[in-house]
DNA sequence: TCTGGGGTCCTAGGACCC
DNA sequence: TCTGGGGTCCTAGGACCC
């Protein structure tokens, strides 16, 4: 069997451990830029009807009633959460995947003879109590079930927040309980046009015909079937494999017309990408530069543009990577849109020690060799003594194009004032 | 006025190789 | 009149996840 352990409205719990003034009232947390909703509370969910994705503006009325708050949202407290969740889950079971900033699937191998419900009750018990977050917890033959029945668990067993399906009859009535959209892998494409066929619910795609699913859906598809079915085609991870690209791109906290500003951002975010690159020991022989308005903007006032550029000797050196993108940026940028957004993607990424030297390049390995060394340096400085400690002078110093984060909570775990602060209280 | 960001995987079709 | 076959690589686009 297979566990799935995911946080209840995470960013918004988060928030509510340090911000107890927050629980029980509906709340919600904004995307980058507060944009739009991405985490609901249930009283957000429930009495309000605050959708994922409804856009501030439309909701401006319900904080000034004080139906709601809203925080921006502070992925480094969450990161920071979701570690000390992760490390409790591990001391009950070992064998654990991390899937994402909330959720994190354990092989159940081990405890054939355990009680899986009770071994489950009290995991979620420890969770809530050592870090205050809520989680469910599901548990399937697949990873595709273990999902199922974390939704399950979410909606129908709130009391106890643990659903285990491990009887035959069970899997058929959860299947039948699981709206079609609600399968994991089956996204809103795909469930329009199965609804079009009458599948309703997990149990009716699963009386369908294998190579009906595989034509339809292609072979990504019958993994989701077969998963349902009971047999296990995505295998757990445990490494997490490295990253085949690297991308970083924000919208600006207003649109932005001017070139010089949009350039500071770039290299911002080529900094950030590249030590992300460097951290997987990594070089990378493309990039991608793009830039665009709003996709509200009127027809006319549309503009988007990219732009590949193949970088001839790999590398993972930042001031490279910058010169590169502001070459490319200014070949696309032109005078008159309103820009939302710029932003790079670091492509065909290789590990650093598979190098291929350019034909027509003298490589200098002493020179290589200082050069790693510097930006080991620079990386160093950076995380002991704080981001942008040593930065390049292409980043700026003001960033006025910087992204709105009008409602940003304290990084209440990870900055040294911060957990004074906290400690004291 | 204001509407997120960072990923992965798959397929089809074209260009090109011998 | 008749004009191969097997393969790789790249790109664009579509779908999905959180």
């Amino acid at each position: 069997m297979l566990a799935l352990i995911d946080s209840n409205n995470f960013y918004v719990s988060a928030e509510r451990v340090f911000q107890p003034e927050l629980q029980g009232k509906a709340g919600c947390v904004l995307s980058n830029n507060d944009g739009c909703a991405i985490s609901r509370s249930n009283e957000a969910k429930e009495t309000l009807g605050i959708k994922m994705g409804t856009p501030y503006f439309e909701m401006r009325e319900l904080q000034q009633s004080g139906d709601l708050w809203w925080r921006s949202s502070n992925y480094t407290l969450y990161q920071d959460m979701m570690r000390r969740i992760t490390a409790i889950v591990r001391r009950t079971f070992p064998d654990q995947e991390i899937y994402s900033i909330d959720e994190c699937f354990c092989d159940l191998q081990g405890f054939k003879y355990h009680d899986l419900q009770q071994l489950a009750l009290e995991l979620r018990a420890k969770i809530l109590q050592y870090t205050g977050v809520p989680v469910c917890i599901g548990i399937g033959a697949t990873k595709t079930l273990a999902k199922v029945a974390n939704k399950l668990a979410k909606k129908h067993h709130k009391e106890t927040g643990v659903y285990v399906m491990e009887t035959p009859e069970q899997v058929e009535a959860a299947l039948k309980l699981t709206e079609i959209d609600d399968v994991w892998g089956i996204g809103p494409r795909y469930a329009i046009k199965l609804i079009r066929k009458g599948v309703y619910n997990a149990y009716d795609f699963t009386r369908l015909p294998e190579d009906f699913v595989l034509k339809l859906m292609t072979i990504q598809g019958r993994r989701t079937y077969l998963e349902l079915h009971g047999q296990r085609c995505i295998p757990m991870e445990y490494d997490r494999p490295d990253k085949e690209g690297i991308s970083t791109a924000r919208s600006f906290g207003v649109m932005e017309t001017e070139l010089a500003p949009m350039e500071e951002a770039l290299a911002t975010y080529v900094a950030n990408a590249a030590l992300k690159l460097r951290a997987q020991r990594s070089v990378c022989s493309r990039i991608f530069v793009f830039c665009h308005t709003s996709r509200f903007a009127v027809v006319e006032n549309l503009y988007s543009a990219g732009l590949d550029v193949k970088i001839d000797v790999p590398t993972n050196d930042t001031a490279v990577l910058i010169k590169a993108a502001l070459g490319a940026l200014r070949k696309i940028y032109v005078k008159g849109p309103r820009y939302q957004k710029v932003g790079i993607e670091l492509r065909d990424l290789r590990s650093a020690s598979q190098v291929q030297a350019s034909l027509f390049e003298q490589v200098d390995t002493a020179k290589t060799a200082k050069l790693q060394k510097a930006l080991k340096v620079i990386d160093q400085l950076n995380q002991n003594y704080g981001k942008d400690t040593i930065r390049y002078a292409a980043m700026g110093f003001e960033k006025k194009w910087f992204m709105k984060q009008e409602f940003l909570s304290r990084r209440f775990t990870t900055r040294l004032e911060e957990v004074i602060v906290v400690q004291a209280k």
